[in-house]
RNA sequence: GGUCCUGUAGCCGAGUGGUUAGGCAGAGCUCUGCAAAAGCUCCUACAGCGGUUCGAAUCCGCUCGGGACCUCCA
C-alpha cells in the first residue's frame, strides 16, 4: 500500500502511520449500540464517523473485516439497582418481551443507518448469541487468576491485574487517584476493590434474560462481550478498534484488560474514538433531554428545529468537521451545511455535462495529492471538502467555458471526484425518483422550448411566468453560457 | 475534587512557529431583458495577561470561560 496513512492512536496519544498487522487484510471492531431505544444523531455520529473510515481504508485498497457488534443484554444501571437493566425496564415500560425490544429497535438502527447511507458491517455479532464465548473467557480469566467468584457472580481481580500489567494506559488514569475520587464508598458489597468489575453476574429470580453458567445462572458483564466477539471474530490480536469517546473509560479500559488477562497481550493497535455531538456546548444524550431522533430531524419537528433537513445535509454537515472534534449542533450550522452542500452537489452532478477541450488548464494530479493529503491526515474530512470544493469552482468555471480539460484528464478527474464524494464520504444522490425522471425531462426540454421562444420575442411576461411557476413547483431554471439547464430543488 | 480536552472572524468549522483553509451569511463587480445560477473581489480572526523566540494565534506559565470522563451512555 504506497499511501501513508495516519492516525491518531489514543493508546499512544499520537499520530502514527497505519500499518496493518498483516496487509492488505484489516480487521477493524466497533462498539455498536445497545438496542432498548430510538438511536439519536450523537450515536449516528460516531456510526457514521466509522463508516467513513471503513469506506477509505477500502478506497485504499485494504480487505478490510468489519465487525460491529449489537448490545442485546440489558445491562444493570447502576451498581445499585439490582435487577434492573435497560432492555427489561423498558420491555416493562412497553410491556413487551425484552427480545421483542431488541428486534424493534435493532431494526431500527438499521433502518436509520441505512437512510444515512452506511455500509453495513462484515458481521454484526450480537451479545445473546455469544454467551458461550464469553463464559468460555471468564473460565479462562479465572483460570489465570484475575478473576474471583463471589456468590454466582465473577469479577475481574484489578489488583492481581495490576501487579502485571498496567490497567488505565488507554484513559491515562490511575487507580489509586481513581480510588481517592470515587464517591461512593459503601455498598461495595462482594467486590474486594472499587475499581472491580463484573464479567459475570447473578441472576436474581425476576430477571429475564439470564443464562446458565458454572457459577449458576446469570449473564454476562457488559464489557465482556466486545473482549469475547473482537477474539473469535479478529483474533487475539487486530487492527483497529472504534467507538465513542465516552466509552473510554471504563468500557474500552476494561475490554483491554480482559483480553489482557486472558491472553497475555492487549488486543487492539489503534484505538480511534469519535468525539461527541453536542447541543448549545453540552454532550447530547438521553438523560440529558437534549437528544434528536433522526426522523425528527428530517421532519423538523424537534422544537429546536425551524425546518427539516435531509439525510445527506445531515451527513454533510458532519463530515465538515473533524471526527475527533465536537461538533455543535444548531440550527443556524443545518442551515450553512444545507446550502454548501447543494452548491457541492449540484456542481458535482454537472460534472456529467463538462465536455472535454483541447488542453488542460488545470492540475488533476494537484487536486488528487490534496485530496489524499487531507485523508492521510488522520482522516481528516474537512480538508478533504475543502479541496473538493476547489473541484466544484473547476466545474463550474468549466461549464462556463473558462476552464478546461483534455478527455484524458477530464475521465480522470470525473473518478477521482466520484470516489472521493460518493465512495469515501459516502454522499448519495437525492431527488432521484427513479423511472419519471425521463418523462419530466422531456416535458422540461418541451417547456424550456416555449420559454426560448417567449424571450425570443421579448414576451417577458410569458418567459418570467414560465420561470415562476416553475419555480414554485419546485423546479430552479438556470441560464448559462452553454444553454438552459433545469433542476429540482 | 481528580484526569483530560477545548476557547479561531457575524455563524459553522480546519490548520499552523514566519505564507489567503473551506462552507454559510454580508458588500461590490461581471454575466443577464430582469433574476437565479456561476465567476471575480472585499470583509483577514485566533479568550485575556505574561514569558521563550529574529518572529506566536501556533511553544511555556498564569487567569477567565466552555466541555468530557471519573456511574449507563456513541
Amino acid at each position: 500500500m504506497e499511501h501513508p496513512l495516519n492516525v491518531y492512536n489514543n493508546l499512544t496519544r499520537s499520530k502514527e502511520r497505519f500499518v496493518p498487522i498483516q496487509s492488505p487484510f484489516v480487521g477493524m471492531y466497533v462498539c455498536g449500540p445497545t438496542v432498548y431505544n430510538y438511536m439519536h444523531l450523537g450515536n449516528l455520529r460516531t456510526f457514521i464517523t466509522f463508516d467513513m473510515v471503513y469506506r477509505y481504508l477500502v478506497h485504499l485498497g485494504y480487505k478490510v473485516r468489519y465487525v460491529r457488534n449489537i448490545t442485546d443484554v440489558g445491562h444493570i444501571t447502576t451498581e445499585f439497582d439490582e435487577g434492573v437493566d435497560r432492555i427489561g425496564a423498558q420491555a416493562k415500560l412497553e410491556q413487551l418481551e425484552p427480545m421483542e425490544i431488541v428486534q424493534k429497535y435493532t431494526n431500527n438502527f438499521h433502518d436509520v443507518l441505512n437512510q444515512f447511507n452506511c455500509i453495513p458491517p462484515s458481521i454484526e455479532p450480537t451479545a445473546t448469541g455469544h454467551i458461550i464465548e464469553q463464559i468460555e473467557m471468564v473460565k479462562q480469566i479465572l483460570e489465570n487468576g484475575f478473576a474471583y467468584e463471589a456468590d454466582g457472580s465473577v469479577y475481574f481481580d484489578v489488583r492481581a491485574y495490576m501487579q502485571k500489567h498496567k490497567y488505565g494506559a488507554l484513559s491515562g488514569r490511575n487507580v489509586d487517584e481513581l480510588f481517592e475520587n470515587t464517591r461512593e464508598l459503601d455498598g461495595q458489597d462482594e467486590k474486594r476493590f472499587f475499581a472491580d468489575f463484573a464479567l459475570w453476574k447473578k441472576a436474581s429470580p425476576e430477571h429475564i434474560m439470564k443464562w446458565p453458567s458454572p457459577w449458576g445462572e446469570g449473564f454476562p458483564g457488559w464489557h465482556l462481550e466486545c473482549s469475547a466477539m473482537s477474539t473469535k471474530y479478529l483474533g487475539e490480536e487486530f487492527d483497529i478498534h472504534g467507538g465513542g469517546m465516552d466509552l473510554k473509560f471504563p468500557h474500552h479500559e476494561s475490554e483491554i484488560a480482559q483480553n489482557t488477562a486472558c491472553c497475555g497481550h492487549g488486543p487492539v493497535r489503534y484505538w480511534l474514538h469519535g468525539n461527541m455531538l453536542t447541543v448549545n456546548g453540552e454532550k447530547m444524550s438521553k438523560s440529558k433531554g437534549n437528544s434528536f431522533l433522526p426522523l425528527e430531524l428530517i421532519a423538523g419537528s424537534h422544537p429546536l428545529l425551524d425546518q427539516g433537513y435531509s439525510e445527506m445535509t445531515v451527513r454533510f454537515f458532519m463530515m465538515q468537521s473533524h471526527y475527533a472534534s465536537t461538533l455543535d449542533f444548531s440550527n443556524d450550522a443545518l442551515k450553512a451545511a444545507e446550502k454548501g452542500y447543494k452548491r457541492f452537489m449540484t456542481a458535482i452532478d454537472a460534472l456529467e455535462k463538462v465536455k472535454a477541450g483541447t488542453a488542460s488548464t488545470f492540475s488533476v494530479d494537484d487536486l488528487r495529492r490534496d485530496c489524499y493529503a487531507a485523508m492521510n491526515d488522520d482522516f481528516n474530512t474537512p480538508i478533504l471538502i475543502a479541496g473538493l470544493f476547489e473541484c466544484v469552482k473547476q466545474i463550474n468555471l468549466m461549464l462556463e467555458g473558462k476552464a478546461a480539460l483534455t478527455d484524458a484528464d477530464l475521465s480522470d478527474f470525473k473518478s477521482m471526484v466520484h470516489a472521493f464524494v460518493f465512495d469515501v464520504l459516502g454522499f448519495r444522490r437525492e431527488n432521484e425518483s427513479a423511472g419519471n425522471t425521463k418523462a419530466l425531462d422531456a416535458a422540461m426540454q418541451l417547456v424550456i422550448e416555449m420559454r426560448r421562444k417567449a424571450r425570443e420575442n421579448k414576451d417577458w411576461t410569458t418567459s418570467d411566468t414560465i420561470r415562476d411557476q416553475l419555480k414554485a413547483a419546485g423546479i430552479v431554471i438556470k441560464d448559462t453560457k452553454e444553454g438552459v439547464d433545469w433542476m429540482l430543488e
